[in-house]
DNA sequence: AATGCGGGGGG
DNA sequence: CCCCCAGCATT
């Protein structure tokens, strides 16, 4: 172990974050039992995602597919519609596919273990820990973003978290602290009091059960950890979008590009050349995603002949919407935005 | 090892 | 307005 915190009782400090999480951790749904796919679910919802935000979304996914046959059963474009709103959509996308694994490679049932858990696609060391520890016992760490925050607080530990070695560094020193027969409170501890008091900033020390083990803390300088080198860098980007109106109906597709937004609905980006003098509306939206600032522009266009819109529609794949029969469909955020102050009751309708 | 993927919260 | 947060897959 490469540290120089040899004083410090590791173990003492895992137990004392246990004993915590037994009497404090938050009463989650997907804390009511310990089914494997419940968790996985919870997992990837939870991947870059505050609980806050995540919760509706997993409880309305849970409804929907509760269990590994249901997802399996689902189209992906069902499983995406589910995900509206959550960003990150290659995470439904692979628990889709995963679901797939499940049923014709592990004959239906979850993989029991860290290794054949991390098989499954869009599964990586820290979920398939997260998985291993609380639904199989396993004392592995699920070493995340907390785990880098709370760790390096407790130990004023320097190590660079944006190094790639970041992730074995820490997942050493969590051995050492993780009580052996209670893996998953552990890792769950950590995950709670990451959130909730050890946050990244202004913690709340005075609620933290180990704030008289956390080296941070006694010397007052919580804000010099983690340590991060690395910065995440923003591009911008302009798209140019028409919605195209014919009567009650406009048209659509599923992107088959995926550097943004990947399968979700759009409107077409381009249009017959003669086309452009029947826009009559033109509107200009920014949208700031964390490594790209969109400046969108929609450009109304409404066209007169029908038969020349069901040729265009035809020839592009494009899918065409009627506006009356509309429910919901998985647009961008900024798209389905312009759309609803547009007129129409509801959005898209499900090609499913 | 480096890059790209969403969206929300806070100062 | 600008800043922060950060697993996984791909290359």
């Amino acid at each position: 172990m490469k540290t120089n915190k040899q004083n410090a009782d590791f173990l003492h400090i895992g137990k004392k974050l246990v004993k915590w999480y037994d009497r404090n951790a938050r009463p989650l749904p997907w804390r009511e039992n310990r089914h494997p796919y419940n968790i996985w679910i919870s997992e990837i919802v939870l991947q870059q995602t505050q609980v806050k935000q995540g919760l509706g979304h997993y409880l309305r996914f849970i409804e929907r597919f509760p269990d590994v046959q249901a997802l399996h059963s689902a189209h992906e474009d069902e499983v995406l519609l589910y995900w509206k709103g959550l960003g990150y959509y290659s995470r439904a996308i692979n628990l889709h596919r995963a679901a797939h694994q499940i049923a014709e490679e592990f004959s239906g049932n979850f993989p029991d273990n860290y290794k054949d858990i991390l098989q499954l696609k869009g599964i990586g060391k820290y979920t398939a820990a997260a998985i291993a520890s609380i639904c199989f016992e396993e004392k592995t760490p699920a070493v995340d973003g907390n785990f880098y925050r709370v760790l390096s607080r407790i130990f004023a530990d320097n190590f660079d978290i944006s190094d790639s070695k970041a992730f074995q560094y820490f997942s050493d020193l969590a051995i050492l602290m993780m009580p052996e027969d209670q893996p998953g409170e552990f890792n769950q501890a950590v995950m709670d009091i990451g959130s909730e008091i050890c946050k990244p900033k202004n913690p709340l020390c005075g609620e933290c059960p180990v704030n008289d083990d956390c080296i941070a803390f006694r010397t007052g300088s919580i804000s010099q950890f983690p340590v991060k080198t690395k910065k995440t860098k923003v591009s911008d980007l302009s798209l140019t979008y028409f919605f195209v109106k014919n009567k009650n109906q406009f048209l659509i597709k599923q992107r088959d590009s995926d550097f943004i937004w990947k399968k979700l609905y759009e409107f077409p980006m381009s249009v017959p050349e003669k086309w452009k003098d029947y826009i009559i509306n033109s509107k200009q939206i920014t949208h700031k995603l964390t490594h790209k600032n969109l400046l969108i522009e929609i450009n109304t266009i409404e066209i007169e002949s029908e038969k020349e819109f069901l040729n265009f529609a035809k020839d592009q794949n494009y899918i065409i919407v009627d506006e009356k029969l509309a429910d919901e469909k998985s647009f961008p955020k900024p798209l389905e935005n312009y759309y609803k102050t547009i007129s129409a009751p509801k959005l898209g309708l499900l090609p499913f």
